[in-house]
DNA sequence: CGTATTTGACCTGCGC
DNA sequence: GCGCAGGTCAAATACG
């Protein structure tokens, strides 16, 4: 992995709201809406602004992009609290629909947010297919019996964040320490997903990573909850390499670098980035350093890409 | 030997 | 209530 597997990086961000219980959340309960480059003027556009517009509400994400209702593709379910039957709904769908556009237009970035998680990863549990699985109703629940605290009392969902990235490696190296705690077949997919939480202690993040089985380029990575710590310092050395110095290093203008302080920021944007005008300052803070970078390495314009990751990490495809 | 990964078992939520 | 699928746990295993 010379270069690490990073071809294009594509975006796909939900927003969760964590007042929605597990009744909504498995669902595409409110809308899931998805944002070509096309729609939006790349000018105005990165990947960091994506993350910070993907607000809970989709009023601020359409005002953050610029963009009516009519501009962007919308796909809810006409019930609402109540799944539908549709099929292929979640991940798999949306990486799958977005695919033929994400390949067909290398230099567009997907943007999607809902409400809650079931737009995206929660999706399967609609289709059923009737087919086996394994019994494991073991009937002595006291194994782990731990989990019963969580008996009574809804769980509470931190915000997600999902990516489709066009990558050779599943796990993409973010600067952040991961520990594999789990794997799953998805339905429907030949590809499993993984699911990985943050080892530093106290810090809940997790994330999953999945692989789209209509486009196997595509990786899809979904992150959950915001860390609550700066990025291991051990690891900058391995972020240092994967990434050029201009991208590590404070940014001249303040501006978050890519890629730990923006991953670092994402989550917190929801919580703290709840109005247009504070997301207008940030917008305005960090279109700069990239496009700077772009320009002045003579970036072509390769599209919402070139705003966070240089060029040399790009492979474009003919 | 410490840490990370693998993997089967188990738990939970949701649809029918 | 049952079955299915997603998510998590934790023992076993692999690795440096």
């Amino acid at each position: 992995m010379s270069d690490h597997g990073f071809r294009d990086f594509y975006y796909h961000a939900s927003a969760f709201n964590n007042d929605h219980d597990q009744q909504s959340f498995g669902g595409e309960t409110d809308s899931t809406y998805r944002v070509s480059a096309s729609s939006v003027n790349p000018s105005y556009m990165s990947f960091t602004d994506c993350l910070r517009s993907t607000s809970a509400d989709y009023g601020s994400l359409e005002k953050a992009f610029g963009l009516s209702p009519s501009s962007s593709e919308v796909f809810s379910s006409a019930e609402g609290s109540k799944r539908t039957t549709k099929q292929q709904v979640g991940a798999e769908e949306l990486v799958g629909n977005n695919t033929d556009e994400i390949i067909g237009t290398p230099n567009s970035s997907i943007c999607s947010s809902s409400s809650e998680a079931g737009c995206e990863e929660d999706s399967d549990k609609n289709q059923k297919h009737g087919q086996p699985k394994r019994s494991e109703d073991g009937g002595e629940s006291s194994k782990k019996g731990n989990k019963a605290k969580t008996k009574g009392e809804k769980k509470q969902r931190e915000p997600r964040f999902a990516f489709m990235t066009k990558s050779e490696v599943d796990h993409l190296e973010d600067g952040y320490r991961w520990r594999k705690y789990g794997q799953k077949a998805v339905k429907n997919s030949p590809y499993p997903r993984s699911y990985y939480r943050c080892t530093t202690q106290k810090c809940t993040v997790k994330k999953r990573v999945e692989r789209s089985f209509q486009d196997p380029s595509t990786v899809i990575t979904t992150y959950e909850g915001q860390h609550n710590h700066p990025l291991p310092t051990t690891l900058r050395g391995s972020a240092a390499g994967l990434f050029p110095p201009s991208m590590l290093s404070p940014s001249p203008l303040g501006a978050p670098s890519f890629p730990h302080e923006l991953l670092m920021q994402m989550p917190n944007y929801h919580h703290q980035m709840n109005n247009q005008a504070a997301a207008g300052s940030m917008f305005a803070q960090n279109v700069g350093p990239f496009q700077q970078y772009a320009h002045q390495h003579q970036v072509p314009d390769y599209g919402l890409l070139q705003d966070m990751v240089p060029s040399r990490f790009l492979k474009h495809e003919p």
